[in-house]
DNA sequence: GATCCCTTTCGGTCGACACTGAAATCATCG
DNA sequence: CGATGATTTCAGTGTCGACCGAAAGGGATC
C-alpha cells in the first residue's frame, strides 16, 4: 500500500529542516520554512504552526521572530484578526544566500591582514599567500557571479 | 609604547579561530589552522602546539585528528622521531572551500524533490520553485565558476 | 626489556542552546 | 471595562559538544 502525499510532503519537510539544522538553523525553524514553501492556503498563524509542527507555542513564537528577523517569513496582522498571519517571503531567498556567499568570501579579509603583518617575509608568508590567493580570487569572482543571477520566473 | 609583531600575529590567530569557530570549527581548532600557517619553521609536534596555545594536549590531539581527516593538516612521521611534526596542507584549501560551495549549492537536490512531490498542483508549487530556480541556477553556475579558479601562485 | 617521551584515549566538567509549558502580555470585541 | 483568544516571555530541563587533565598506549633508544 503506497504512503500518501501528505505523509511524503511532512518527510519532505523533515529532510529539508535537517539540512538546515546541519547549517545551525533550529529543526523547529527548518520545519516552519519547510512547512509555509508547501501549505496550502499559503497563510498560517502561530497556533496553526504549533498544531501541524507538534511544536511548543514558545518555540514557534522563538522561530517565527528568528525568521521574521532573517527576512525569509512575512508576519501580517489585519485589524479585526487577533492572530497574526505569517508567510514565506520566498524573495528573500536570494539575500539568504548571498549572505552566505559573502561569508566565504570574507575570510579574505582575514588573509590580507595576515599577509601585511608578514610583510618583509615572503619566505614566512608562503603558505598564507596560497590561501589568501584563493579568497583574493573568490571574493572577486562571487560578487560578479551573483550579479548575473536570473530574476524569479514569472 | 607599539606592540611587537609576535603579539599582533597572535591577535590574528585568535580572530582567524573566531572566524571559523562561528562555522562550527571548535576554537582550538581554528588557533592550530592560524598558527600553523604563519609559525617557524612550518612544522610542528603536537606538544609544541599545547605548549604555544596554551590547549591542553586531549584538545591538540582530537583536533590535529579532525584537521588531518579533513586534509588541512598534514601529519608527517619520521624514523628515529617519536614526535609526529604536523603542518599546514594548503592545498587543500581548494577542497575545503569547494565543500562549502557544494553544500550551498545542495539544497537544489531538496527543492528539485519537493517539486516532484507537488507536480500537477503548480498553484501550490509557486514558492517553491522560486526558490528552486534559484538553486538551480547556483548549482549550474558554482561548479562552472569553480572550474575558472587559479592556480595557486609560484 | 626497561626507560623515556610523546600521543591518544577516556571520564568528567562546564557552558550553550533548543525546546517545553505555564504565566504574563497584548489585541480585539462585546 | 471585562472577557476571549491569541502571542510572547521566562524559568526550567535535557542534550550536546568543547575542553581539560590524568591514565593508558606506543615508539625509540639504551
Amino acid at each position: 500500500m503506497s504512503v500518501g502525499r501528505e505523509t511524503r510532503l511532512s518527510a519532505w519537510i523533515e529532510r529539508f529542516a535537517a539540512h538546515f539544522a546541519e547549517e545551525g538553523i533550529p529543526l523547529i525553524g527548518g520545519r516552519i520554512l519547510g512547512y509555509l514553501l508547501i501549505c496550502q492556503p499559503v497563510e498560517r498563524t502561530a497556533a496553526e504552526l504549533s498544531q501541524e509542527l507538534e511544536a511548543s507555542s514558545g518555540s514557534i513564537s522563538t522561530n517565527l521572530k528568528y525568521l521574521v528577523n532573517v527576512g525569509l517569513v512575512t508576519k501580517r496582522t489585519r485589524r479585526g484578526r487577533q492572530a497574526a498571519e505569517y508567510r514565506i517571503n520566498e524573495k528573500a531567498w536570494t539575500d539568504f544566500i548571498q549572505r552566505k556567499l559573502t561569508a566565504i568570501a570574507s575570510v579574505q579579509t582575514l588573509t590580507d591582514d595576515g599577509m601585511r603583518l608578514l610583510s618583509g617575509d615572503p619566505e614566512r608568508a608562503m603558505r598564507l599567500r596560497t590561501v589568501d590567493h584563493l579568497y583574493g580570487w573568490l571574493s572577486a569572482e562571487l560578487p560578479a557571479l551573483w550579479e548575473r543571477r536570473p530574476a524569479s520566473p514569472k
